[in-house]
DNA sequence: TTGAAAGCGATACCAC
DNA sequence: GTGGTATCGCTTTCAA
């Protein structure tokens, strides 16, 4: 019930608390069954030592802060999921703070995970081209950035969209597609640049990429305009993000079209519920965004254990999540 | 750059550190002008309290942790953006511990949390029918149930499915349609009994309920044997979710029946990012996670301060996200 | 009105 | 091998 403490043990085993702490520490030299006799005392009485006294004295309270603006938690969750489970085993807690975009929120949440003397703290945003509204530099605690702009000389995590884009294209073309398009947001999202780069080199210089918003919308008016023109329509859709990929398929099919006989569709994100539900399934570009929070928990905890990090943009590889909405490979 | 102490302000302001302490917190008696003075050189280098040490000594931490399994994240996350909502001015932090289903992994995260001295735990599921993975019944630390199946006499937070039904109904009714159907998900749900009963109270014991799964899918399967059957047809349609509504929204434009014209159609869960994207878009249930969230944050903390909080099952009411696909009304 | 000292729970150094 | 004691940063009696 109440709180047990190391005097209870010391109590109860008839020894005194150092001894104790020796013991359950496995510090210092004692009789092997001393020690063991202590162990079986602290945990039949349920002992567990108070985190908060542990922190005072290592200054250090096994606690890490994650800061987000992504309200909606698509990004961030499994980021967030990844970070959890790279640090539970190292007793590490997570605090989660969404601020939206309040900088005085920010400043709020920023000072009370510090005044907890957090061991670090992941920043982690929806664009890598934007900025958290709140000053992380200068802290008395390491930062890591994923999936927003960080600052310079930090260390910052973010997904490979030009690796992804590839592999995307590539596929469409392993599957003998000729006539691509890539159908993607607006342009001054920087992963809307990378990507589009990155598909003209793998389909050629002349591929054609349409920019609009990342909407399902966009997908039916995308479609809208590339089958309203004469001439040869496109046999390969490589879109920037699912909900555009499950526009353009909707569109496809109510134009008659065959998504995947006549039509290759692929996505961007493999945001499960969308990817799942299109007809047919779509397959997508995955950013292991899970990983990616393993690699900022890992990072993070390093950086707080005092080892060096290289500083810099560290880009991690995507895969490809292959459902039905391509045709032939495994499908 | 490293942590100021209480030490540094009382040096800094020629006096001893509990005069410090004092002047800090308003507490004692003294010169209203050497208050002043203490708290302004705090300020000027920054001193922030360390709330290990505050913690080890009032017994308290100043966070409390909030336990899911969905990892999904649609119904934590505006929970948890509530409970944050609600606790940060009293400078309370958020443990967010996702467990999935694996027991193990809940003791694990408990425990991690009892260690670090919570104030509190809040454990959010997906349904109210179903518990999480771990024992909360016993903590030396208030738990309230948000959403999951509480221990009994604990305090239990959720939406009133059946007010929200009622809600739901009535609009349909209120537009003048007159052969309603619910299309919802599996029986097995005390949230679909529960919603579905109240259809039938207000539409009329003899409407039409049609079980299924969570799935678009699902909505055009109802919507095929709706309309695959001879006489009337349903003029107006409350799903169990969005997922369903969105589906049988589909299934109706490519029958070429209209919505909202010939057909209202309503969701449940006012999934944003789903209802926005129908077309029409979708009218919809909300249940207020966010401010259910708010309530289940100002529940834990009240009962750590140990107020008395009255145990049992809270309903809070829905209300109704009005859009475009039932018409009438004010779209 | 201010300061010295005890103590929250745990650890580690140094005697014994 | 084991136990006393100082210490982490802060608050709170109690004395001066």
């Amino acid at each position: 019930m109440g709180r047990t403490t190391i005097h209870d043990v010391a109590r109860a085993a008839g020894v005194s608390v150092s001894t104790v702490s020796k013991a359950l520490n496995d510090n210092g030299r004692m009789a092997v069954e001393t020690r063991a006799r202590i162990k079986q005392v602290a945990e039949d009485i349920g002992f567990r030592p108070n985190a908060l006294a542990r922190g005072l004295l290592f200054n250090r309270s096994f606690t890490i802060g994650l800061l987000t603006n992504d309200t909606y938690g698509r990004f961030t969750l499994p980021v967030m999921a990844g970070v959890s489970e790279a640090l539970v085993d190292k007793g590490v807690s997570v605090f989660l703070c969404a601020i939206e975009d309040d900088p005085a929120l920010g400043k709020i949440h920023v000072d009370a995970m510090l005044d907890k003397q957090v061991d670090g703290i992941i920043a982690t945003g929806k664009r890598i081209d934007r900025s958290l509204p709140v000053d992380l530099s200068g802290l008395p605690v390491p930062v890591v950035y994923a999936f927003t702009e960080g600052a310079p000389d930090s260390v910052t995590l973010t997904s490979d969209d030009a690796q992804g884009a590839g592999i995307a294209t590539d596929w469409l073309l392993g599957l003998g597609r000729q006539r691509l398009v890539h159908v993607t947001g607006p342009q001054d999202f920087a992963s809307v640049r990378e990507r589009a780069m990155a598909f003209r080199m793998h389909a050629g210089a002349e591929a054609e990429v349409l920019c609009g918003v990342w909407a399902e919308r966009w997908g039916h008016e995308a479609v809208a305009q590339l089958w309203g023109r004469v001439g040869e329509k496109p046999d390969g859709i490589f879109c920037g993000n699912d909900q555009i990929a499950r526009g353009v398929i909707d569109a496809l099919r109510e134009r008659g079209v065959r998504v995947p006989e006549d039509v290759s569709v692929i996505g961007f994100d493999n945001w499960e519920i969308m990817a799942d539900q299109a007809r047919p399934p779509l397959t997508s570009v995955d950013m292991n965004l899970k990983e990616l929070g393993r690699e900022a928990g890992r990072t993070v905890l390093a950086l707080a254990e005092g080892k060096i990090i290289e500083p810099g943009l560290r880009k991690l590889p995507c895969r490809l999540a292959v459902r039905q909405s391509c045709g032939g490979g495994s499908a």
